[in-house]
Parts: structure tokens; sequence; C-alpha cells
RNA sequence: GCCGGAGUGGCGGAAUGGCAGACGCGGCGGACUCAAAAUCCGUUGGCCGCAAGGCCGUGAAGGUUCGACUCCUUUCUCCGGCACCA
């Protein structure tokens, strides 16, 4: 290792030569390659996984900084570091830019990540690159068919005809998560359509009720707001099922409704069915009117299917002619059809008690049936159809009144009660209904993973036996990006023979979703080449679950849903022990351009690469870290970028500046008591400030405060200067090297190269976090703010733990106060020691 | 409508209940320069004042407290999520 020596290189810092100097070495020296061992603690760090499009810009490059600088404090306080990196690598964007430049989505695919990992590695993030997966590739897909069939082994992936949302430009369907307000998640222009498909799913409702549940062990790692994101989307309704039966249509089966508040069926006025109820044929048939009422349903199923025309469209419905009985009171009451109630939500059929349902309500004026308050409210007061809007929040609490032997019990009371009377007279059940649904993986597309079954004439569906996996991806499809999927096009893929008669068979042509891709690819990052099994449980149960997740606040539901789903299966299959992937989560804010996220489309990109070019890698990193917490969205903007480059310049210039100097002091320690008042200065404000610079590290992630206060004890060093009087060689290399640890996580190239500059021949991967000393950074004087009536009145400098009586009259003898004091007499006086006093006066 | 989150200088943002505005950007004044850039020094919340100093000030209004950006109540605005979910 040579010898830094000043005198041969420039007076600046050249961020460039720097950079690609410590890359070269940390590749070569493999300083971030980890392996499982039991011997150390573990941390797993990960940022979720980049789709490989366009550009990178600094959005990404800030989730990496973030994680970075974790994956590093982490490494220099002795942790066995994973921080690994990979590639979304399916989807629909890469077959998209095929068909528009007539390429192989592989080819696109593949340039792509060149590109993300060429600009990745020139930020000198501390990835294990022999980690790195690429979920297109058979090795890794293979093992999306592997879990499918696991699945279906179990009934956890079934095939049914079903509704669909279909986006017309994807021409693929949607999973439910993937619809933003009734429109595609990819094209927020394009409404999508209702179409009916066979479909696969995976049942996601199996898990219901642990993925609401286990939300709990979240709690505290996660943000709150993630956590309660998820719960509403899971949706957990707890009420009753009951039948009512219907009158004078023979062989009708009895309507089944869904209700939270079973409590209120005596105010019921009626039955209420979706649209698109099945029954409603039957019921229909033979009535006078059933051209005319047909023709109105065929209008409500056509109706706009966007969630904001839904939410606020005029309530509509009709008289179906037929009557049901509520079969608590007997009574016979009208059954109607309308538009605001859902098939897929409970039963698609209502009871409607318009006392004490804001939609009941409003239906029921409309067409004129009658309103009955069952719940009288605790304050007495009179209920009048008129006013209940403002009160159905408060019917929880009350009594109910004219419901038969119920009356007079209360709401908690009635609904337990009235649901196993329910129960045993054999007219209902205490149900439990979900919002969530089973997610739907069927894509009709060609970039993503085969699903592995095939369809013989003689034995129907037959999944496809393991030693066949991986089903691949025929290598020439013909991409049209429309109507069906490209697969079934292609025939050499389509056409094969069943594994069980050997057969002529079908293959399946559907891809699956790629966010089953995304849904356990950090459980391969342990494993990433095992050629045998999805991954080694050994070598999982060491590295996972994920200690730090780091990703968007827009995977809150979607991705991190599934992931959730997916380790409770892994679980069940005996694969893993533990039930979550992510013990802590962080989601950091975007990068705004003009108040928009970057993206291509939108033109506002601002490339990574670009900048490291134009200011070099770790001036672009700090800037991410220091422009904004890391939690809140952050406005870029170029000319901030100066107050970095000015910093870290001047960092360069103080070290190079005094190297020479330092380097006989490599070795030699000092005694803290023979500390002049400059060093001592300089000492104490060091420590303090590395005191707080671990706690933004390690507790409270506060990099923009971290990277401030080390900014403001480069200008108390600068304030001390000239540093070659009165500060000893080894007090300033102390002061040096501290500031070069501390900011090594988040500038490690130029961290590397002033370690190097002040006469280390270790690099810094091999240097811990420094202790900081409590005697160094203890003030000697502390200077205290002295307060009349809480109002600032003076500023005393005294000695560290002086005495309270003291400290008062000390106060009492400074002539600002004493101005104040104005002969008023001391009611209370009260001293925190070393910071205020604060005399009360009347 | 329901559930979250946030409101602090010209801007990004700091502040365990203890001097509001750290740190940075920008501005202003100055040094260096033929000039500019870069660099360096000083200054920079508002109002009054020659100054010392005083008053006001963290979306708004109350409250708790010796003391509130911070805790409580009410309220306004903005952002995000969910939404005829029975």
């Amino acid at each position: 290792m040579a010898e830094y020596n000043p005198q041969e290189t420039g007076s600046g810092y050249d961020p460039q030569a720097i950079e690609a100097k410590w890359q070269t070495r940390w590749e070569e020296e493999r300083v971030f390659e980890t392996e499982a061992d039991p011997s150390k603690r573990k941390y797993y760090v990960l940022e979720m996984l980049p789709y490989p499009s366009g550009t990178l810009h600094m959005g990404h490059m800030r989730n990496y900084a973030i994680g970075d600088v974790v994956a590093r404090v982490k490494r220099m306080r002795g942790f066995n570091v994973i921080h690994p990196m990979g590639w979304d690598a399916f989807g629909l964007p890469a077959e998209n830019a095929a068909i528009q430049n007539n390429t192989h989505p592989r080819t696109w695919t593949n340039s792509n990540i060149t590109e993300f990992k060429r600009v990745l590695r020139r930020f000198g993030f501390s990835y294990d690159w022999r980690r790195e997966i690429s979920t297109c590739e058979p090795e890794y897909y293979r093992w999306n068919q592997w879990f499918f069939l696991r699945m279906l082994e179990r009934g956890l992936a079934y095939r049914k005809k079903s509704r669909v949302n279909w986006c017309p430009k994807c021409c693929t369907v949607l999973a439910n998560e993937q619809v933003v307000n009734g429109c595609c998640w990819r094209h927020e222009d394009t409404p999508v359509e209702s179409r009916e498909i066979e479909q696969w799913f995976l049942r996601t409702t199996a898990y219901a009720d642990q993925l609401l549940d286990d939300l709990k062990l979240l709690e505290g790692g996660w943000p709150e707001r993630v956590i309660t994101m998820q719960r509403n989307w899971i949706g957990k309704s707890e009420g009753a099922r009951v039948k009512f039966a219907v009158a004078n249509v023979p062989g009708a089966d009895p309507i089944e409704i869904f209700t939270t508040r079973i409590d209120t069926i005596y105010g019921a006025t009626a039955v209420i069915l979706a649209p698109t109820h099945p029954i409603l044929a039957k019921l229909l048939e033979g009535l006078p009117n059933r051209g005319e009422a047909e023709g109105t349903l065929a209008e409500m199923r056509q109706a706009s299917v966007k969630a904001e025309d839904l939410a606020t469209a005029e309530k509509e419905g009709f008289f179906t002619g037929r009557f049901a009985a509520n079969p608590f009171s007997g009574e016979q009451i009208p059954i109607w059809v309308g538009n605001f109630v859902l098939m897929e939500y409970g039963t698609g059929a209502v009871m409607c008690v318009p006392a004490h349902d804001q939609r009941d309500f409003e239906f029921c004026r409309k067409y004129g049936l009658p309103i009955r308050v069952v719940v009288q409210p605790l304050d007495g007061a009179p209920l009048f159809a008129e006013i209940l809007t403002a009160a159905f929040d408060e019917h929880e609490q009350g009594t109910v009144v004219d419901s038969g032997p119920y009356s007079g019990l209360a709401p908690g009371v009635a609904i337990p009660k009235m649901t196993a009377d329910a129960e045993s007279r054999g007219f209902g059940n205490g149900e439990i209904v979900f919002r969530l649904k089973d997610w739907g993986i069927s894509r009709q597309r060609y970039w993503g993973t085969p699903i592995p079954v095939v369809y013989c004439a003689k034995d129907g569906m037959v999944p496809v036996p393991d030693a066949q996996l991986p089903v691949i991806l025929p290598p020439n499809p013909k991409l049209t990006g429309m109507g069906e999927s490209p697969l079934a096009a292609t025939p050499e893929f389509v056409n094969t023979t069943c594994p069980k008669c050997g057969g002529a068979a079908r293959r399946e042509t559907d891809t699956m979703d790629t966010f089953v891709d995304s849904s356990w690819y950090f459980y391969r990052y342990c494993d990433p080449h095992n050629g045998t099994a999805p991954y080694d449980s050994a070598k999982v149960s060491y590295w996972m679950p994920i200690d730090q997740y780091i990703g968007g606040i827009t995977h809150a539901i979607l991705h991190l849903l599934y992931s959730r789903f997916w380790c409770k299966v892994m679980r069940d299959l005996g694969l893993i022990r533990h039930s979550e992937p992510a013990a802590r989560l962080f989601t950091q804010g975007m990068v705004l351009k003009g108040g928009k996220a970057m993206s291509k489309s939108r033109g506002n990109v601002v490339g990574a690469e670009e900048m490291a070019e134009k200011y070099g890698a770790d001036t672009g990193r700090l800037y991410t870290l220091f422009a904004a917490p890391p939690e809140k969205d952050l406005e870029w903007s170029e000319k901030d970028i100066k107050g970095c480059v000015r910093f870290l310049n001047e960092v360069f210039r103080l070290v190079d500046r005094h190297a020479a100097r330092l380097q006989d002091a490599l070795r030699t320690g000092f005694e803290p008591a023979t500390a002049s008042g400059k060093e001592k200065i300089l000492l104490r404000k060091t420590h303090q400030t590395l005191r707080r610079v671990a706690a933004d590290f390690e507790t409270r992630w506060h990099f923009n405060s971290a990277i401030a206060l080390i900014m403001e004890l480069l200008n108390e060093i600068h304030a001390q200067e000239p540093l070659e009087q009165g500060v000893r060689p080894q007090v300033l290399r102390e002061v040096l090297e501290l500031v070069t640890l501390m900011l090594a996580p988040m500038v490690p190239h130029l961290a590397e190269e002033l370690w190097e500059m002040l006469g280390h021949a270790n690099g810094l991967w091999t240097v811990a976090w420094p202790a900081f000393d409590e005697t160094l950074a203890r003030d000697e004087e502390v200077e205290i703010v002295v307060q009349i009536n809480g109002r600032v009145r003076g500023h005393l400098r005294v000695a560290a733990g002086l005495g309270e009586e003291e400290v008062i009259s000390r106060a009492l003898a400074d002539p600002a106060v004493a101005a104040h004091m104005n002969g008023k007499r001391i009611v209370k006086r009260i001293v925190v020691p070393d910071k205020l006093v604060n005399l009360v006066v009347a």
C-alpha cells in the first residue's frame, strides 16, 4: 500500500477518480460478500427490487442510498449484513417495448438490467452481487411454478370462471389491487372493463384472518398507516347471514342476506338484491312486468364500473313484484333490486333498514318505502325520519324497541342473542365477511411465468410434474399485444403431451401476475443458486426474516400483502418457521420534480448517472440524504447540491492540508488530561457530535440532521484555525478520523480516501463504528438560561454541575436579570441543572 | 363519509416540555479579480430603536404548565389511503 503523499496529489477533491478507485478495491477484496454464519449476529437490509425500465433516476437512488447507510452502519456495528439486489424482470412494459421496437422482451429487459447495474455500481452501493437474481430467468421462475403446484395440491390455487377487471390497453386481466379509481393502475385514464373469463386464483382469503391478526406482530416495526391500509383492505366484518323465504315462487331458494346489525331486523322494510343476483331470473318468471324489469336490469348491469361513479351514483332500484318473509317476525316485505347492492360482497343481498342505515334511508325516501325505528337512542330523543341521517353513528348505543321478544335489550346484547336464535331456528348463522378477495393471478400475456398445468381431453386439468419444471417460455413468440395470450398463438408451446396418459394435451397459456415473482424473492437471495429447491431452509432460517425492508408507500397493499400471504403459505408447507417476512418496514418519500414523482412518461426524470458524472456519486448520495428526512417527499432542486459539493470539498481540503503533519501521530495516543484549551474544545465538540450522529443513524434515521451535525463540527474545527498552533497532531488525528468514520456510511468513497490520506493501509470495511467518550464529551462550562416568569432575561456561563443556590445567586447578580426583578418577590424557582433557571416573581 | 399524516423564515428543513429558526440553499454587504466563476469574511424571521434593548412570531382559537412548535380540546387547510362493504 502506497503511503499517501499530499505533494503528489492535486489539491482538489476529484470524486470520479476516488470513486472508481474504491469501487475497484471493494470488488477485489470482496468486502460486501457475506455467508450465513451462526456465530455472528445477522442483519438483513433490503430495498424493494426495481423493475428495470428506462433510466435509474434520483428517486431510485435515494431509496438505495438510505438502505446503504443502514447496511454500512450495521456492518460497522459488527453485524453480518446481507444486502442483496436483483431485478423484477417480468412484466408488461418489456413486452410492449418489444412489440414497439420489434425485438424480444428479454433483449429489452437485459439491456435495462445492464444499465441499472452499471449505475448502481457507480454509486458504490454495498451489495453482494453474487446474490443477484433476475425473476425472468427459468432458474428463478421455475420456483414460482413449484410453489403454484404446492398451492394447487392444497386447494390454495384454483380455477374458476369469473367476472374480472380487464384493461383494454394492457389486454389483460388486473387483480382487484391493481384497479385504482376504477382504472388500470398503469393507465390511470383507462377505465377497466368487466369480462367473464376462466381465471386462476390464489386463495388469499384462506389467510384473511391471519393476515389481519398478524398485523399485531408488525406494530412498532411497520408504519402505522401501512398497517391501517392493510387492515382496511382486508376489511373484516362480523355479522350474520339470515334467510328470507320467498313467497309464492315454487322452487325458489330463500334469499340470504348479510348484516352486521341483526338487531335492527324488525325494522327491515324490504329486501334488496344486487342487479346481478342469480335468483332474479326465477323471481321474475311469470310476472306481468317481467319484460320491463329485465330491460331495467340489463341497463343497471351495464352501468359504469368506475369507483367514483359508483360511490356518487344516484340510488336506483325497482320492485320485483315478489315478497319475502322476515324470519323473525314473519312479516312479508317486498323484494327490490338496488344498484347500490354489490354482488361481490357478502351475499349480494341486503335487508333494507331505512331507520338505521344511511343508504337504506336514501333508497326508501326515494321510493316511498316505510321507515320504522327499532333502536331508540340513549338520550331518548324522538326520532323523525328527516333527522335520522345525522344520527346513524350513534345507533350502536341505545335500546332495541318494537322488536318482539328482543325489545328492551341493548344492541350489544341483542346481536349475539338474535344470531344464536337464528342459528337454532335454522334460518341463519353468525358469519364473518372479508372485503379481501382471492388473488387473480392469470395474465394473458407472454412475459411472465407460465402456469404449469396442461389440459387433456381424457384427464382434464393435469399439473405438470415437478420433474418437468420449469415450463419454459418459448423463445420466439408472436407478440401482438392483442387479445388472448401470445402463448396461445405459439403451437410449439401449446401442444404437448399429457403427463398422466401421454396423449395429446394443451398447455395453459396464461402467465402469472408479476407480483408472484416479488412475493418471495428475498428468500431466494439467501440461497440464490439452489437448483433443487427454492431455497435451503437452514440458510433462510439464519437470514430471514428481513430486519429492515425499505420501499415506497405505493406498495403498502399489493406487494406487501402478497408477500405476507406467501410467507404464511411457505410456513404451512414446512419450509420456514416464521409468520411474517419483514420485522421492520420503512417507507421512504419520493423524489419529486415539479411536484410529481419522476417518471419517463411525464418526462421529469433526473438521471442518477448524470448526477454522478456532474458532481460525483458521494455528493449525489449526500444530497438525497441531506435535503429532507428520508420518510418525506423531496422536491428535486439542483442548486441545493452546491452546499453538499462545498461541504465535501471542505472536508477533503481539511484532511489534505493536515495529513502530512499527522503521519507521525499514527500510533501515538494522548492523555486527555493534558489537552489544551483548543484541543478540549475540538475533542468535546467531536465527541458530542459522535454521540448525536450515532443516535440519528441507529434509532431515529434522521440522516439529514446527522449531516447537519457533522457540518456544524466542521464549522467548529474551522473556528479553531490555525490548527497548526495549539493542537497536537495526535489530537487532530482523533478529530479527523472521527469525522471520516461518521461520514463513512453516507459518502463511502470519500471516506475511504480520507482514511488512506490519514495514513491507514487497512480499508474502512475493517474498521468498527467508533466508541463515543463520555469524558471527552462532557462540558466543563455550561450556559444557563435565566428566565423571569418564563421569559429569557439573561445568560450565565458557569462551571458544569454548579449547585442550585449558587446558580440562583449568580443569576440574581446579573444586571439584566436584576433590572427585571424590579424589587419583586420570588414566588417560585425552577432550576434545571446545567440548563435553566426560571424565577417566578410577583 | 371513514381512517391516517402534515401545517415552523424567501426555500429545504432543525429543536426529550426548557434560548424557535440548528444545518444548508438563496439574498444582501465586503475581500480577491481587468472581469467573471470559484473561494473567503460579515450579515440575514418581522416590527420599534442611533444603540443598549424591547415587543410580536411555529395554520386559527382555547386549555394544562413556572415554561408549549412539542401535551389536551375545538377548528381550518393541504396531502395520502379506503369508500354505496350492508
